[in-house]
RNA sequence: CGCGGGGUGGAGCAGUCUGGAAGCUCGUCGGGCUCAUAACCCGAAGGUCAUAGGUUCAAAUCCUAUCCCCGCUACCA
C-alpha cells in the first residue's frame, strides 16, 4: 500500500493519581482505533500516550499513603499501562513526565522562555486560605469562602513566574479563525473564543512554590514548573524535541502532531496555552485538537463517593476486550456525552456482537461445511440479489474512510454492522437450505456462500481497527488473509477454493442480563435505586418474568417516608398536558396542590371527593409549570393502566398510613 | 439580559444550515424461516417533532416569546 505520509497522534497523558475508570479508558481506546485505522490507510503512524505524574495532588496522595511521590507514581503509572495493554492498544510510546529526558527538556524550555522574555517574575495575587494553603480566584470562592473547607479567605501575594499570554493572543485568534478544523467539535471553539480569547487573555502563572513535587526551575529552585507547562510539553519531548535546537530526526519527521485527542474538560489547555507555548518556542502548531465527550455512568458522572465507578477490568472480565472496545466506541456520539448502563452494555453485546456479527460468521461457516466440506469456490452463478448485497458491502469502505476522516468512529461501527446485517438478509433471500436440495443449483449455492464469505472477509477487515482480536479471529476461521483497505472496495477479498475451519468457535456467547446483574450486584452491593419515582412511573416488566426488586431497606428508611389519606376537593385538567391532573387535596387541616399523571384513566370530575393515599413529605416539584406538593399513589401494571389506592373503609383525611 | 449546546414514538439518536409526505438502532407485538448463538428475515403498533404565537400554498426545519435540561465562565491535572 502506498505511503500516505506521517500521522502523529496523542492522547492526553493520564494523571497518575489513581486507577483510571472506563471514562478515562475510553480515550485510549478511541485513539487506538484511529491509530490502527490510519495505519491501515497507509500512514506512517506514531501514537503516543503516557502519564502526567507531577503536582500537588499526587504529593498529597503519596503523603497520605505514606510513600514517596515517586513510589506512588510508579505504581499508578504501572496500573495505567497495564489497563492500556489489557485494552489491546497499539501505542508506540508511553511517556512519563518523570522521565529524565522529559524533565531535562522542561527545564530547558522554561529557561529559554524566561531568557527570551516570555516568562517574567511577578507576584501571584489571589484569595488565600491559610488552613488549606491554597490560592483561589474570586470566581472559585463559594459564598466568598474557601470552596474546600468553607473558611474565610484573605487576599495574599506570592512570588511566581508568569507567561505573557496576551503577547500571542492575536496570533492565536487569527490561527483559530483561519483553521476551522483546529478545534473539534466546533461548538468548543466558540466556548474558547467567547470565554477566553475575546475578553482578553490573562497572563498565566507557570510556577509554584506551594509544593515540591514537580520539575524545579533550574535557575530558581524554590519554584517548580507549573504542571500544565510540564504536561503539555510531553507531546514534543516524547518524540525528541530539544529546546536548544538539537531535536531528533524523529521529532523533525513527526512534528507537528496531526491530532491531540483529549477530553472536553481540558480543551482550554490544549487550544490556548499549548499553542501559545509552541508559538513562543517557534514551533508549528498541532493540526487538530479533538475534545471528545465523556462516558458517563447512569445519569451522572462517575465518582468514588457515589460508588458507581466502573473499571475497564470489570467489564473485560464480563464481556471481553473487544466487546468493551465496541461499546466504548459505539456508544459515544460525536459531540454528546455517552452513557454506560449495564442494560445497554448487555444489549449491544447481544444484539450487535453475538446476534448480528458472531452468529452470521457461525452460520455461514456451518453451511459451508455441511454443504461443501468447507471448501467454497466462486462458481460465478450470480443473480440480481447478489448485486444488492455487494452494493452495500463494497460501499461500506468509502463510508468508513470518510467518517474516520472526521473522527466519527461510532458511525463507522454502525456502517460496518450494516454490512453484516445485509449479509444476514442475503441468507434469507437466497435460502441456501433450499438450494441444497436441488442438485442443479449446486453451483448457485456455492456462489451464494462465496459471496457471503467474501463479504464477511471485507467486514472483518473494516472492523479490524476497532475490534482487532475479533477481526483476526474471523479471518482465521475463514482461513484467509486480511485484505488491504483498498481491496475492500471490490469483490474477491476471499480467495476462491479456500477451506474454512471445520470447527467455528462462537465469537461472542450471548449473555443473559440476569446473570450479568447477579455478578454486578456482588461487585457493587451498595448500588442505590432512584429514591423518587413518579406516580405514573414506569415499572419494569409486565409479564411473568421475575420481578426485579429494589434494594432492601430498613425500617428506618421506611420511617422516613410519610403517607397520609387525602381528600380531593378540587380537580382540573392541566391544559398544557394531556396526562396531568391538578388537584387540591385536603390533608387534615391543610390543603395541598398535587399534580399527577393520571388523566388517561381518571377524569377531573370523578376525582373530586375521592380519598386517596398521598406521599406527604416528598420534595415539591414542578410539573408542567405547576407546583406539586406530594404524590398520589397508584397501582400500576406498567402497560399504561393503573388505579388509585383508596382506603378500604371511610377514614378522615389526614390520618397516617403505615 | 455573560457565552454556548439541547428538548423528535418506551429508550438512545438522525433529520433543522439549503422549508415540501417524520427516519434509524434497540425494545414491544404479529408473521415467516430453520443454516445458525431462544438466532435470522418480514410486517405492525407507537410521535399534534418542549410550549405559545408569527411568516408561507406548505414549518421538526425560518422568525418571536416562554418553560425545562446541560456544558463553559481561567491558573484545580
Amino acid at each position: 500500500m502506498e505511503n500516505k505520509g506521517k500521522y502523529y497522534l496523542t492522547t492526553a497523558i493520564a494523571y497518575a493519581s489513581g486507577k483510571p475508570h472506563i471514562g478515562n479508558t475510553y480515550e485510549i481506546v478511541l485513539a487506538d482505533a484511529i491509530a490502527r485505522f490510519k495505519r491501515q490507510e497507509g500512514y506512517d503512524v506514531f501514537f503516543q500516550t503516557g502519564t502526567d505524574e507531577h503536582g500537588q495532588k499526587i504529593e498529597e496522595k503519596a503523603a497520605a499513603a505514606g510513600i514517596t511521590p515517586k513510589e506512588f507514581v510508579d505504581r499508578a503509572a504501572g496500573e495505567i499501562k497495564r489497563i492500556w495493554d489489557m485494552m489491546n492498544t497499539s501505542y508506540d510510546k508511553f511517556i512519563r513526565t518523570t522521565d529524565a529526558d522529559h524533565e531535562l527538556q522542561i527545564q530547558k524550555i522554561f529557561r529559554r522562555l524566561y531568557e527570551q522574555g516570555d516568562i517574567y517574575k511577578g507576584a501571584y495575587e489571589g484569595m488565600y486560605c491559610t488552613p488549606c494553603e491554597s490560592f483561589w480566584t474570586s470566581s472559585q470562592l463559594v459564598d466568598g469562602k474557601c470552596p474546600d473547607c468553607g473558611r474565610p479567605v484573605s487576599p495574599a501575594k506570592e512570588e511566581a513566574y508568569f507567561f505573557k499570554m496576551s503577547k500571542y493572543a492575536d496570533r492565536l485568534i487569527e490561527h483559530i479563525e483561519s483553521h476551522p478544523e483546529f478545534i473539534q467539535p466546533v461548538a468548543r471553539k466558540n466556548e474558547m473564543m467567547n470565554n477566553f480569547l475575546k475578553p482578553g487573555l490573562q497572563d498565566l502563572c507557570v510556577s509554584r512554590t506551594s509544593f515540591k513535587w514537580g520539575i524545579p526551575v533550574d535557575f530558581d529552585t524554590k519554584h517548580v514548573v507549573y504542571v500544565w507547562l510540564d504536561a503539555l510539553s510531553n507531546y514534543a519531548t516524547g518524540i525528541g524535541y530539544d529546546a536548544e535546537g538539537d531535536s531528533t530526526d524523529q521529532y523533525k519527521k513527526y512534528w507537528p502532531a496531526d491530532l491531540h485527542l483529549i477530553g472536553k474538560d481540558i480543551i482550554r489547555f490544549h487550544t490556548i496555552y499549548w499553542p501559545i507555548f509552541l508559538m513562543a518556542l517557534g514551533e508549528p502548531l498541532p493540526k487538530q485538537v479533538f475534545g471528545h465527550p465523556w462516558l458517563l455512568v447512569g445519569d451522572g458522572k462517575m465518582s468514588k463517593s457515589k460508588g458507581n465507578t466502573i473499571y475497564a477490568d470489570t467489564l473485560v472480565d464480563l464481556f471481553g476486550v473487544d466487546a468493551v472496545r465496541y461499546f466504548m466506541i459505539h456508544e459515544m456520539p460525536f459531540d454528546n456525552d455517552g452513557v454506560f448502563t449495564w442494560d445497554t452494555m448487555v444489549e449491544r453485546y447481544n444484539s450487535d456482537l453475538a446476534n448480528t456479527m458472531g452468529n452470521l460468521v457461525k452460520r455461514t461457516i456451518s453451511m459451508s461445511n455441511q454443504y461443501f466440506g468447507g471448501v467454497i469456490e466462486n462458481k460465478g452463478v450470480s443473480e440480481p440479489v447478489d448485486d444488492d448485497l455487494y452494493a452495500v458491502v463494497l460501499g461500506t469502505r468509502d463510508k468508513v474512510v470518510e467518517l474516520m476522516q472526521t473522527l466519527h468512529a461510532a458511525d463507522c461501527l454502525t456502517e460496518i454492522l450494516n454490512l453484516f446485517k445485509r449479509c444476514n438478509k442475503y441468507i434469507d433471500e437466497t435460502e441456501p437450505w433450499v438450494l441444497v436440495k436441488d442438485e442443479a443449483k449446486k453451483d448457485r449455492l456455492a456462489t451464494v456462500l462465496y459471496n457471503l464469505l467474501d463479504s464477511i472477509t471485507i467486514g472483518a477487515a473494516l472492523i479490524h481497527s476497532f475490534l482487532p482480536e475479533t477481526s483476526e479471529a474471523i479471518l482465521k476461521q475463514l482461513n484467509t488473509e486480511m485484505p488491504e483497505l483498498d481491496a475492500c472496495g471490490s469483490r474477491g477479498a476471499f480467495r476462491t477454493g479456500t477451506k474454512v475451519t471445520d470447527d467455528p468457535a462462537t465469537l461472542f456467547e450471548r449473555k443473559k442480563f440476569a446473570d450479568i446483574m447477579k455478578i454486578v450486584n456482588e461487585i457493587y452491593p451498595q448500588k442505590k435505586e432512584e429514591p423518587e419515582e413518579k406516580a405514573s412511573g414506569q415499572p419494569e416488566d409486565g409479564k411473568e418474568e421475575e420481578i426485579r426488586h429494589k434494594e432492601e431497606i430498613t425500617i428506618d428508611d421506611f420511617d422516613r417516608m410519610e403517607f397520609r389519606i387525602g381528600e380531593i376537593i378540587k380537580c382540573e385538567a392541566v391544559e398544557k398536558s394531556k396526562k396531568l391532573l391538578c388537584m387540591q387535596v385536603k390533608i387534615g387541616n391543610e390543603m395541598r396542590q398535587i399534580v399527577s399523571g393520571i388523566r388517561k384513566v381518571y377524569t377531573p370530575e370523578e376525582m373530586v371527593g375521592k380519598k386517596v393515599m398521598v406521599v406527604t413529605n416528598l420534595k415539591p416539584a414542578k410539573l408542567a409549570g405547576l407546583q406539586s406538593e406530594g404524590m398520589i399513589l397508584c397501582a400500576d401494571d406498567g402497560e399504561g393502566s393503573f388505579c388509585l389506592m383508596r382506603p378500604e373503609k371511610d377514614v378522615p383525611s389526614g390520618v397516617e398510613v403505615c
